[in-house]
RNA sequence: GGAGAGAUGGCCGAGUGGUCGAAGGCGCUCCCCUGCUAAGGGAGUAUAGGCUCAAAAAGCUUAUCGAGGGUUCGAAUCCCUCUCUCUCCGCCA
């Protein structure tokens, strides 16, 4: 959520602002409800202020065994007036915030301009591709011939856009898994979390999630849901990343200076119902309902947000260097952000069989965006509560990761390699081959 | 799932219709006193808004005692709904 007091003061700025990144601010229907609502709600506390004193002076006059009947006829009147201004005024109120809770977060400056992803700039290029000698196969081939990868058994169980992995497989993401969070517990400093998958609705307005986004999200219902044509929101959604729980550990909290800066890691699944992508990547596991993924969360002082999102982004980079997987980082332009981030770096991995780079990671700064929507502040260096910056970032998406992996690695005969970093998390095996690796 | 208790400021805790944004204590800040890291005295110490103002300062004002609604001229206090916490019973990985 913006600043409403940058709205009113530097509207033009906003709206040009806002406007590379492909958002129309409502500037007219705003600066109209911003005009009504100053006048009903100084007309609104007026009115308070009298019955306030009208009320104060009937509370003394009792005290003394005054008979009170004036000034109660005087305040008689108030109660009807009273009450429509404060309907009134609510109901501006939420208009404004209607409008101000699915406003995206403004550009950083260095943030590239640009309507999509081709005008997104690569920063750095890390790694070489590897030279294949024999017919490469994608990933989907390459786990599916080692049978340790099923998609039609687990539409069976579920449908489209879910997977099933056996063995060695469903052991390598474990491992992927394992190792990132072993990683950047002991070697970058973030606390592990373990957290909720269910979580409500404030928290994904926190993030930013709600209400724009509802329907990229999976909801639940508890015990028997809502009865035949009763309207009922979703007790919980499914998370969708696990930077919603983790970001909103400190929503409605003010974080003691000294705490500062807070890194948190979790590994969990993350849900998404994909509304609106139908058709893209529908082979294999880049896009699906359910995957895994590694998430950090750096809470922070605002000084300090854009040299932890470099922190971030290289944390982030580490783990595929470790596997020795050839990527490249993008700064995304102001059309390709999402809708929390003034800055955002995608991180890409080498995908051989695609010939291409692959999104493994996403890593923003939100500064206070998110902070002003869940209310996170810390106390400042003059003793009073300010907004905290927020940032979060893949480190990495396990089942991408996994991916990469078998692409990389994959030898002539159809068997895959276990990177090196990786091996003290497979019980020292090698390779994927056709044994399974069990 | 059943029965009961509770939710007040940074913390503890009083307050059951009227000068209550809230006693008292702790903590913290400043000042005074005190010949030494003690004790004492005094003052201050919530947050988010709005309006006036070029702005700052300042002033005026509104809201907030778990959340939302209601009763009332007036609600921390009474009523209703919800959320959460605790205790006991049941069930359960």
């Amino acid at each position: 959520m913006l600043d409403i007091q940058q709205l009113r003061s530097d509207l033009d700025h906003v709206t040009r602002e806002l406007a590379k990144r492909g958002f129309a601010f409502p500037a007219d229907a705003f600066n109209a409800l911003e005009a009504e609502r100053k006048i009903v709600q100084t007309q609104t506390q007026e009115l308070q202020a009298q019955r306030n004193s009208a009320s104060k002076k009937i509370g003394q006059a009792k005290s003394k065994g005054e008979d009170v009947t004036a000034i109660m006829a005087e305040v008689a009147h108030l109660g009807d007036a009273l009450k429509a201004a404060e309907d009134h005024l609510e109901q501006i109120q939420q208009q404004l915030q209607k409008i101000l809770l699915e406003v995206p977060n403004l550009p950083h400056t260095t943030v590239p301009e640009g309507k999509d992803e081709i005008h997104n700039v690569q920063i750095r290029r890390w790694g070489e591709s590897r030279t294949f000698d024999f017919a490469i196969q994608d990933h989907v081939s390459v786990g599916e011939g080692l049978a340790l990868l099923d998609f039609e058994t687990a539409a069976k169980l579920s449908g489209a856009r879910f997977s099933l992995m056996k063995g060695g497989l469903a052991r390598l993401h474990r491992a992927l898994a394992q190792f990132m969070l072993d990683t950047h517990t002991q070697e970058h400093g973030y606390v592990e979390t373990y957290v909720p998958y269910l979580v409500n609705r404030d928290s994904l307005r926190g993030t930013g999630q709600l209400p724009k986004f509802e329907a990229d999200l999976f909801s639940v219902h508890a015990g028997s849901g809502p009865t035949e044509g009763q309207e009922k929101l979703p007790d919980y959604h499914l998370i969708p990343t696990a930077e919603v729980p983790i970001t909103n550990m400190v929503r409605d909290t003010i974080v003691p200076l000294e705490a500062l800066p807070l890194k948190f890691v979790s590994h969990t699944p993350c849900f998404r119902s994909e509304a609106g992508s139908y058709g893209r990547d529908t082979r294999g596991l880049i896009r699906q309902h359910q995957f895994d993924k590694v998430e950090l969360v750096h809470i922070v002082h605002p000084d300090q947000s854009y040299e932890a999102l470099e922190q971030l982004v290289g944390h982030a980079e580490k783990i595929l260097q470790k596997l020795e997987l050839p990527y490249r980082v993008m700064a995304l332009c102001t059309g390709d952000m999402g809708f929390s981030a003034t800055k955002t770096y995608d991180i890409e991995v080498w995908l051989p069989a695609q010939n291409t780079y692959r999104e493994i990671s996403s890593c923003s700064n939100c500064e206070a965006f998110q902070a002003r929507r869940m209310q996170a502040r810390f106390r400042g260096e003059n003793g009073k509560p300010a907004l905290l910056h927020t940032l979060n970032g893949s480190g990495l998406a396990v089942g991408r990761t996994l991916v990469a992996v078998l692409e990389n690695y994959q030898n002539a005969d159809g068997s895959v390699t276990i990177p090196a970093a990786l091996k003290p998390y497979m019980n020292g095996l090698d390779q994927l081959g056709s044994s399974g690796g069990k």
